[in-house]
DNA sequence: GTTGTGACTACCA
DNA sequence: ATGGTAGCCACAA
């Protein structure tokens, strides 16, 4: 019996969010199964390696904001990432047409 | 075993 | 609006 980590379970569901949408850290979490692990979330993606090819840049916070400190050169790789799919910050905050699975997921 | 750590969130003043 | 806090819990050391 194939046991997968919540790790993996991570993985797999940030795969899943559609090509030029976002979702929230909670919202992965929530679907992951496991609706308090939103922080968790963040630190599977903190330890993925730089040559993934998982759409981590489609994971935000519950702000509709890149979770980067303004300006870092993570943010703006992040940001830079998300406008190659056509996903625009307006005051630094994605709306919410952009996000992939309803907010009531939350 | 235990402890420290968050790419988080909800709540409250 | 904005800042502080408490809850959260898998994971690495």
């Amino acid at each position: 019996m194939l046991q997968l980590s919540l790790r993996e379970i991570v993985w797999q569901v940030v795969a899943k969010i559609p090509e030029g949408k976002v979702a929230t850290y909670g919202q992965v979490a929530k679907i992951s199964g496991y609706p308090s692990h939103a922080r968790f979330v963040g630190t599977t993606l903190r330890n993925l390696p730089a040559s993934t090819i998982l759409p981590w840049y489609r994971v935000i916070n519950a702000q509709g904001e890149i979770s980067f400190p303004s300006g870092s050169e993570a943010y703006r790789r992040q940001q830079s990432l998300l406008e190659s799919e056509g996903i625009v910050l307006v005051n630094s905050k994605i709306s919410l047409r952009d996000y992939g699975w309803d907010n009531s997921v939350m």
